[in-house]
DNA sequence: ATAGATGCAAACCCTTTGCACATTA
DNA sequence: TAATGTGCAAAGGGTTTGCATCTAT
């Protein structure tokens, strides 16, 4: 379960000189899984090296979290705990009464609400601290603790990459249905192949999307099996859905590509703002690579429409019409 | 602004013989605003009687978290503090890492994520944190703090219960609307009466609402300036909006029926989750009642319902009529 | 009279700090 | 050599506890 080590040597922004009881405590740290505290590693460094203090062990946790490797926590029992945070987004957890074992979770529904709840009081939020106590499946059910508490830090990033893609792949089922249907229901020949093609290239990025999920399954059989380390509820695949729902009560090519257009800005904006939110990760870069993605196709679709536009509507009586009826697609939506 | 004491005789479930200094320190609690910590509690009690020791306040706030009457809280600053817990439900944190203040929400909305997640994790969770530290709005633009920090107990309990009834107010409202649009619309005279019947009592109970309302900003006549409290979002009011617009799509008696059967069933099923999540306090029993009202009126639609299909079905036929036609309203019609 | 409450001081726990010494650049 | 890391022990802070002493019932 090691895994693999940062370079160290670039995560040294709090400056410092070498020594070995330092790094000795550092890769004891990131060796463990789950939330350790002080004592803890103490008690582990000291196996290794008798000879080393509390105190060093104090001041290792301090710089580490100066650094950026690690994150303080505080789950309430009077003593704080550690957590990696290279390449490790922030998270919320779930606490065990009984095993004091902790698991983390992500939702960026919560992560949403907060945000509108703190803007309405006016409230500049810096960090948001989430933790459900109660107890764990393990111990309820009195199995042995193979449970979700028992993931390292570098499988927190692998399950954070997989639900990313899980997201995407969903999306991009979503989009490619909504293509595939429009493709079949535009008469403008024209529309027609644009949506063709955009059903297209969905198909290829879903495969490139697959395949990339393939990779990460393949660095950890039991990657599938872990539990949902992101929620999500406002998922962008909705918006395609509600799409096609649309195509099928019948609407005109303009209308179509309307449609398109509100669903790729939808996603586009979802995953933009969902990238954003998470620290550097592969979870992060699988979002904001999507959001380009859907941002591409969006300009594609705005291109169409201006364009059917021109076709349909002659050049007299365009200046009557609403010059930015493109840009605001939603209004003909609901 | 001293709240209604608690009939102390009743806060002893944890039993004990009565003592001066210990009631002086539990009227000091309840006298304050916002969270003290044990130190804060120790001073105040302190000028009121010099001999109070440290031990004794400590032991009485352990004496009153197992009586109720207080909630030991930790806001990660290394000491504890406690808020009361007498008819003031369990909520949520904003923290001001400036002043230290710390202002109350709660949010059914995230808690309602956090039972899912919960649940998807196969955790029996028994209690949920949810802490948003950052800068408060008085700390950041410099003015005088009597913000939302200076909330004593007895005025969140007001502010939870007015949020109740703005909740069920805007509930009640979009009620009203949709069933004087039913009753407009409904040809069957039967039909018609009992959607006129619904709106006159939601207007009734409309105004039985709005005068309690009134009440309350009468005990308090900053009441309806504080900041909202209870967040929701998944409002049973959206319910009846968008009954009411499938009313406008064009739908026949039977349809209208069914569509306000499934308003109040949301909506009444959504009262009683609401209402059964809180403790005792004013705003429960408003969801409480609202709920039994939504539930006695979901009983007389759906005898209506069945009266009207006796009515209108001969037995023998009644299987063969398509029975949700126009449950999609036309997209064409915006 | 007796269980329970109180004050004081000491003990506790986790964490930080002062200082002399060791290590690194 | 100068700056930084380390160990030890002591000090810190918040909280709890032991024990003799009060005080309600």
């Amino acid at each position: 379960m090691a895994r693999p080590l940062p370079d160290l040597s670039r995560l040294r922004p709090a400056g410092g000189k070498h020594s070995t009881k330092r790094d000795r405590i550092l890769s004891i740290f990131l060796e463990q899984e789950g939330h350790s505290s002080a004592d803890d590693l103490c008690d582990l460094a000291r196996r290794q090296d008798a000879g080393i203090g509390r105190a060093t062990v104090y001041r290792t946790l301090q710089w580490m979290v100066e650094a950026g490797i690690a994150r303080k926590v505080d789950f309430g029992d009077g003593r704080s705990r550690f957590e990696p945070s290279y390449r490790h987004p922030r998270h919320f957890h779930l606490i065990c009464t009984i095993c004091h074992q902790s698991s983390e979770f992500l939702s960026s529904d919560v992560e949403a609400l907060v945000e509108e709840i703190a803007a309405a009081r006016d409230f500049a939020a810096s960090q948001t601290l989430v933790q459900i106590h109660g107890v764990c499946e393990a111990c309820r059910t009195g199995r042995t603790g193979k449970g979700a508490g028992a993931i390292d830090g570098a499988t927190t990033e692998l399950v954070f990459a997989r639900d990313a893609l899980r997201i995407a792949i969903a999306t991009e089922r979503s989009g490619l249905a909504f293509y595939t249907r429009a493709a079949h229901l535009t008469r403008d020949p024209r529309g027609r192949s644009v949506f063709r093609k955009l059903a297209a290239e969905e198909r290829e990025h879903l495969a490139t999307l697959e395949a990339r999920y393939r990779g990460l399954t393949a660095q950890d059989p039991q990657l599938e099996s872990r539990p949902t380390f992101l929620f999500f509820k406002g998922a962008a695949s909705g918006l395609f859905a509600e799409g096609a729902k649309q195509l099928r009560a019948g609407v005109d090519d303009q209308q179509a590509l309307l449609i398109g257009i509100k669903c790729e800005r939808g996603s586009h904006t979802f995953f933009k703002r969902y990238g954003e939110r998470f620290e550097d990760s592969e979870g992060k870069q699988i979002f904001l690579e999507f959001a380009a993605e859907e941002r591409a196709h969006l300009d594609l679709l705005i291109g169409e429409y201006r364009a059917l536009r021109e076709r349909q509507a002659p050049p007299v009586s365009r200046r009557h019409r609403p010059r930015r009826a493109a840009t605001r697609p939603a209004k003909s939506g609901r």
